[in-house]
DNA sequence: GTTCCTGCAAAGAGTTTGCACGAAA
DNA sequence: TTTCGTGCAAACTCTTTGCAGGAAC
């Protein structure tokens, strides 16, 4: 099966249709490994051969959180929406303060501590979000040596 | 010590002049118990004595999150901050899906954690952010009753 | 042929900024 | 008296929306 093919059953298995903008956006957001914005994919499409509008980006970028294809945040104090492609992996990162890289961390403590708080406060939680603010190994290592 | 002259005190402690906005702003950071947009901490400004610019919010709690008073940041998919007073105590909310209220927790497994990575991926830890989604216990009773 | 996706342009929300006046030290 | 904080209005960034034409099935 052709790598477009794929898509193109994503796309339909989640019950929408099949548009050249879309095959090309879920690809870049397959293809990246760190959550990406609006912007940032406008950019990589623009050097790709399918142009497309801003406006077509968010739409397609909605679609696909709306479908559970991408999931949105925000991070820190930028206010710029981050979408990542969603592969059902439970995952955190760590952002890098010096090189801004958002590095995968796929261990997570909070299972456990979900579960405690649960019935310490009689509360259900769903879900939760973990972001760890630092220097990568590559910063660290140079600012060792300056 | 008057409860004027002791913010007084703060803001001349981090080297920044006294105002009536800066003054009453602080204070209704001081009294909140959870984090507030800028737009809310407007109207809760318009119910009081002293009117005030949105623009002069935006620039005190600026001002404020340079000098340490006060946490910046933006939670879940929504793109509007929130600020909070920096109380310098370590805590994360559990957000609730329902009634959208914070509720603060004040235990936290990342310390640990933290360092566990620090050690296996070989990198510096800082800080980090952790939120809870989920219902808080009024909203999961009602839930039940319902 | 029908459905619905996209481009374009305009509008909307949240936030920032330049400038002149006014308040704090 | 000098410094710098504020109000006002305008600008700016990110995101959303209405509408008409065009692509997918």
């Amino acid at each position: 099966m052709k790598p477009t093919e794929e898509r193109k059953k994503i796309l339909t298995g989640v019950g929408i249709k099949y548009s050249k903008q879309r095959d090309l956006i879920l690809e870049l957001l397959n293809h990246s490994e760190m959550p990406l914005t609006a912007e940032t994919l406008y950019i990589q499409i623009q050097a790709a051969e399918i142009s497309m509008n801003l406006s077509t980006v968010y739409r397609v970028l909605d679609l696909f959180t709306m479908k559970g294809l991408v999931t949105k945040n925000y991070i820190g104090d930028m206010n710029k929406a981050l979408y990542e492609r969603n592969r059902m992996e439970h995952k955190h990162y760590l952002i890098c303060l010096k090189c801004k890289r958002n590095i995968p961390i796929y261990e997570c403590p909070l299972e456990k501590f979900g579960r405690y708080l649960e019935e310490k406060m009689n509360i259900d939680i769903v879900s939760h979000k973990v972001e760890l603010y630092g220097y990568c190994s590559d910063c660290k290592q140079k600012q060792m040596e300056a």
